[in-house]
DNA sequence: TCAAAAAATGCAACCGATTGCATCAACCAG
DNA sequence: CTGGTTGATGCAATCGGTTGCATTTTTTGA
């Protein structure tokens, strides 16, 4: 920036007004300078800039991952969360930055917003982490959460509606008559257990209520239990998993043991993730609207740190039929 | 900082060097100082201290993404690179941020680096983007790029052995006794180019030549193209695709016309992603080991930033066969 | 034509850390 | 007791922008 008032022959106070558009300086300046810098490749100091601003226009968005917790990186919902994300940010003209914590306590939330690295978090998921975010203090009304909607929040929350989730997709088995129905998911976490609950609730208007398989969200473990089931005596017509992965993993499971799908079981996931598609059958799911929930939540950290007041957040949530429930396999 | 300063009745010189560990303070002072720094939950403030020290501990990742160009964000072999150099980052204590460049002309890497928002970039893709890239002059320094090892460059590259992957997945489709392939994939991209000449010189060895079907890295393409040349007269047995996705398509669009894979149809894909075992049948791939070349570039990249001297790394290339050429589907 | 208002520019403090150099105290050897 | 080391701390410049206020230049209106 010096060198460019030097060629410029101003004071570098109107240089850097000139490259900030300020109204302040005469527009043949003003033009004269913006050419120079386009000459030299002059890019503003990012650094300077964020220490004297305060701010640095970046994002930072947790996921946890970390070694021992079931859900790996890989899991498509946090890629596809993560490329939702980075697409609203840029779109805002911010920068996001990724953390991945290296342990479930260690506290680098807090520390990514008071070292101000970041202006702003997005938190994927409260599983367990409801105190801790809770205990950020000061620095909440710089986060938003993805996740189930609970009332011990201090936190602004985004999501899609869980509990209305989870009752599309006991109402979707219950039509096309199914009645033993396994659910497939730890309901631990606050985002699965409205899920169950939404079951629970669409299955009572037909009579019949769903049988708890508990697992993480490993899709490992999934396939696991449900081809021990399949080899048991349980009697079962459909599954509703607490996720895509889930999901997918139970139809490898059942077909392996033999059954159809979904003529002998009919299966419904959850997200929607890009691959849902492209298995045979396809996936049956409740669609949470990724690509926007990113967007919503970028758009809510925005106005938060620009002090606006900002409520929690439903995203729309709908029932995706696919060849696992309906009998017929969509192309993509 | 002169918070703590104050605290603890000290310079804030001596405050710094506390934080940092530095030897020419007394211990005791130090244990002092990091004691009341822990209390009071203060952390370094990192725009000042990246000013200062003009540097950031921070990476970028640029993803050639936009809208137009064939490939979505949503590619799970982006998304898994995009974990993959994260998780890398974090291991060496570096920050990542994500990059997608609005449009194929802007010059945002230059940007980042010249700005200082990160001390070194990871360029995914070098397709089309060779100039440009080799333009970045002494930025260039400072960059290593995922792509088919050419001449050309000027930066730093790590790939897998496209060639050799190619070659690879030639070698299986022949000692399979397929004679008749199908080559589907754009050649005007560098790597995939090298895989499609792979492919060719394992053929020549077994006496048969593949047929090429051009294709971006768009399923949906690869869908429609597939399906009218099973509807048409082109006879082949086996299909060598570009990438996973691809050949996941390639799957469905054979199922779709009535065919059976492997029976019929063989088909290889190449990347190795993590939905490529969660189809039936599964899919034969080219393994690229995404998570080592994430690893490998990071550790390249800050090698590069300190001034270390750097070369071009290929990660292992191996076949991974699945049902998808084998006969018999694996469960995950 | 000249004073007042408006527009454009310059000056200098500031953001919060890091670090070379100066200073000061404690300790040692002669 | 004194000069010389060593260890510990303080001082102040610095990184490269931004911005309130002062100052200069230009424009306006009577």
């Amino acid at each position: 920036m010096s060198g460019l008032a030097k060629l410029s022959g101003v004071d570098i106070s109107t240089v850097s007004r000139a490259l900030n558009d300020s109204p302040l300086v005469n527009d043949k300046t003003k033009a004269q300078i913006l050419q120079l810098a386009h000459e030299t490749g002059y890019a503003i100091n990012a650094r300077a800039r964020n220490l004297r601003k305060q701010s640095s226009q970046t994002l930072g968005i947790v996921i946890p991952v970390y070694p021992g917790s079931h859900q790996t990186l890989s899991d498509p919902f946090f890629l596809e969360m993560i490329g939702a994300v980075s697409q609203a940010a840029a779109k805002h003209d911010y920068d996001l930055i990724i953390n991945l914590p290296n342990s479930p306590s260690e506290i680098s939330e807090r520390r990514l917003l008071v070292s101000g690295k970041a202006d702003g978090l997005i938190v994927i998921g409260q599983a367990g982490r409801t105190e801790r975010l809770n205990s950020l203090g000061d620095a909440a009304n710089r986060v938003v959460v993805w996740g189930g909607m609970i009332d011990a929040a201090d936190y602004t929350l985004v999501g899609s509606d869980n509990f209305e989730g989870g009752r599309l997709a006991g109402q979707h088995l219950g039509d096309i008559g199914r009645r033993r129905i396994l659910f497939l998911g730890d309901i631990d976490l606050p985002e699965v257990k409205l899920r169950y609950e939404g079951l629970v609730s669409a299955l009572q208007g037909q009579g019949a209520e769903p049988l708890l398989v508990p697992c993480s969200f490993d899709g490992h473990e999934a396939y696991r239990k449900i081809l021990e089931l399949c080899d048991g005596k349980t009697a079962f017509d459909a599954i509703f998993a607490a996720s895509d992965v889930l999901g997918i993993a139970a139809i490898h499971a059942v077909q392996a043991s033999g059954r159809r799908v979904p003529e002998d079981v009919a299966i419904v996931g959850y997200d929607n993730i890009g691959q849902a598609d492209m298995i045979s059958p396809g996936l049956t799911t409740i669609d949470q609207n990724i690509a926007l929930g990113g967007e919503i939540m970028v758009k809510a950290l925005i106005d938060k740190i620009a002090g606006k007041p900002v409520k929690a957040t439903l995203t729309p949530t709908r029932l995706v039929i696919r060849g696992s429930t309906a009998g017929t396999a969509l192309p993509r």
